[in-house]
DNA sequence: CCGAATTAATCCACGTTATGGACTTAATAT
DNA sequence: ATATTAAGTCCATAACGTGGATTAATTCGG
């Protein structure tokens, strides 16, 4: 149900409007932010100055435009006060990352683990450790941190992770085995995000995060969908060929089996060995056939699979990240020629096919920049704001 | 950009919420709509009151509760003055019905017409006869209609119908060739919004309309989604196998190749009869072997394509409408026979598969509800509201 | 049958918020 | 220097919701 209106909720909106501006107009003045939002100057200066109070906006300087009549001071987003932390949970490394309010990162660590080896516990107990160290650091920065979300490989639901298979994860309660107030998503819905906010991306895209699982995350007008149960998104098991071989979610032909890191691997030859993706890119390089047949292959199913999406959530664009960013040279194009062939009739416009340039950075990225965003929509929701 | 708010703005909203609420709690009194909406007596009074002038609401007796205290004056919606007129063009008929407030039905016409042999201009001239017929009656009724829908087969972009391939449509301007002020829409996105309104449907469904193509309309939280460009729910196309028989949109092996209207038919040996769906359910209550294995195999095609729209959009129940619907019978089982299989093993619970109680009406009702809907959320944007 | 208790609806003084015009300040143009 | 222009602040006002008091209409208990 929409909620009803209160001078405090409409107070918090508007000066959430007024911050959002901010931080889209890069320095402006007081008048041309009452300009652009439609409030008075009046209000604005009000809440500019609750802003600068809170250490939320700065003042940057004159803006001298060479116009005639007294010249605005400009203000700007301050990233000296608040800031946000991003973690990641994924299946063989942690990462943590703290953003500030302009979006600036200003400290990241990450840590090779093989997370499948260890019990959940173990796990999360590294993963406070690392958080640890970036919150003293961005302490020590002068930062407040004003709220934290944990990415997890896997579908999650208020927290509770029911089941992440790449990380051996059953029901796992992601904040209570952390000693910080966390929030908790998935690492495909956060990645998309991350390349919202840190990324090239325009307003409405669908982001393909290729592991060894493949997982979508579409952002329309600058919104996650989630679906119904929040489980949208599973690219890997859209079907590309209904009697095409077995996959372990007791499907045929889903994507997973031709453009899954696992499948691609075995297919260009280097099934049993240790290389990885690594290897594969250097044989690609060289010019090896296999390899490069296996490419167009994944190449073509992934064209299909994005065929059907396109039909049904039509993305203004596609942005392929995870294994599927190094490998974009020699997967562009069959995926691309695919959906040419099979779209182009139907629409004016064939989605874009981009390359991620985050890689994977974007669901740590992503994970703080959620909170920095809820912020900024809403300056209120930070508790330590100025007391009123 | 999120809109700043005003005092007015915040009435518009509050007095939305208050009316939607009366909508939703059925009767009730002043003083529960105050609990549950979370304003005071006063304001909800105040509102109500404004409300019942407008001629939205209407006291409908005390509420005898047999508490003690005295008893509520109950309010609830009142049909006899806000109405909306929804418009329909489809292949083979038009339709128009005039809906009040509480979504009862007061008008409805349609007629049988093979809009293919007619231009643009003749259709929407039949059309605006039709409309002019059930406005007439709508104010003889003392009903002022509050806006006006048209559904049209075929994606819409503020009100330019660029292509209807069914109706052999090129950028035709609907608006423009009408004498009244309408807004147009897309039949399948109405239909699935009809489905919500007035169907059975919980807030979270797809909705399948299989005609001669296929469209569908999700809706997730009560809201319809559109894509990025308005262009989602293109389930007809959705690839069934990438080497299947060739489709009219430049594909190979779409859903529509296997369980469209003229699919179905043709591969029931019906293909060049005239007797249509009418005939296909004849046969298949007679047992016929063909009709029966043309279903399983539609069914199993749909059940693949519905397994890859719910990997990707997570609806939560799917609802089957348009020649679906009769037919439902014979594809249920098949296709829920091979969405279990593809999807038990990934989530808790398949969506369940229902089949649409509406029919041919949904987009007509949808157009007309999404008006009334507008006027509830935002009693406002109904110009003739009383004047403050 | 009557007063106490209880709940509904209205009334009124007040607090919060945005408005809009007047005023002050700081620049450019003449 | 003086006029003009625009930015930012000040102040009285209007719109709206709040919350307590008041009035109205019941049921409960004796």
């Amino acid at each position: 149900m929409t909620q009803a209106l209160r001078h405090d909720a409409m107070r918090a909106r508007n000066l959430g409007v007024v911050l959002a501006e901010v931080r889209r107009s890069g320095p402006v003045s007081r008048a041309a932010l009452a300009e652009i939002t439609g409030l008075t100057k009046t209000t604005v200066s009000k809440m500019v100055g609750d802003l600068i109070a809170a250490g939320m906006v700065a003042e940057s300087g004159a803006v001298r435009d060479g116009e005639r009549g007294r010249p605005g001071t400009a203000v700007a987003l301050s990233g000296g006060r608040v800031a946000a932390l991003g973690l990641e949970i994924n299946v063989d490394y942690l990462s943590a990352c703290v953003v500030d309010l302009t979006l600036a990162v200003r400290t990241r660590y990450a840590q090779a683990v093989d997370n499948r080896m260890s019990s959940p516990v173990e796990t999360l107990s590294h993963l406070q450790e690392l958080a640890q160290k970036a919150v003293d650091e961005a302490q020590a920065q002068g930062l407040v941190i004003a709220g934290v979300t944990v990415a997890v490989p896997g579908p999650v639901d208020k927290g509770l992770v029911h089941a992440a298979p790449n990380l051996g994860w059953h029901d796992v309660r992601v904040p209570d085995l952390l000693s910080l107030t966390v929030e908790v998503d998935n690492e495909a819905n956060l990645a998309a995000l991350g390349e919202l906010w840190f990324g090239s991306a325009p307003e409405d895209f669908l982001h393909v995060s290729g592991e060894i699982g493949i997982g979508a995350g579409l952002v329309v007008g600058g919104a996650l969908f989630r679906g119904a149960s929040g489980l949208a998104g599973e690219l890997g098991h859209v079907v590309v060929a209904p009697d095409g071989p077995a996959c372990r979610c007791g499907g045929r032909g889903c994507l997973e089996q031709y453009a899954g890191q696992d499948a691609l691997l075995r297919a260009a030859g280097l099934g049993g060995t240790a290389g990885g993706v690594p290897e594969l890119l250097e044989r690609l390089r060289a010019g090896e056939r296999r390899p490069l047949e296996a490419c167009e292959r994944a190449g073509r199913a992934l064209g299909v699979a994005l065929t059907s999406a396109v039909h049904l959530m039509d993305p203004g664009t596609i942005v392929l990240g995870g294994v599927f960013a190094p490998l974009f040279e020699w997967i562009r194009e069959p995926a691309h020629r695919t959906m040419t062939a099979r779209l182009s009739t139907m629409r004016h416009t064939v989605p874009a096919l981009t390359v991620s340039r985050l890689g994977g950075d974007a669901a740590t990225l992503g994970a703080a920049g959620r909170i920095i965003h809820r912020v900024i929509a809403d300056p209120y929701s930070w508790r330590r704001f100025a007391s009123r």
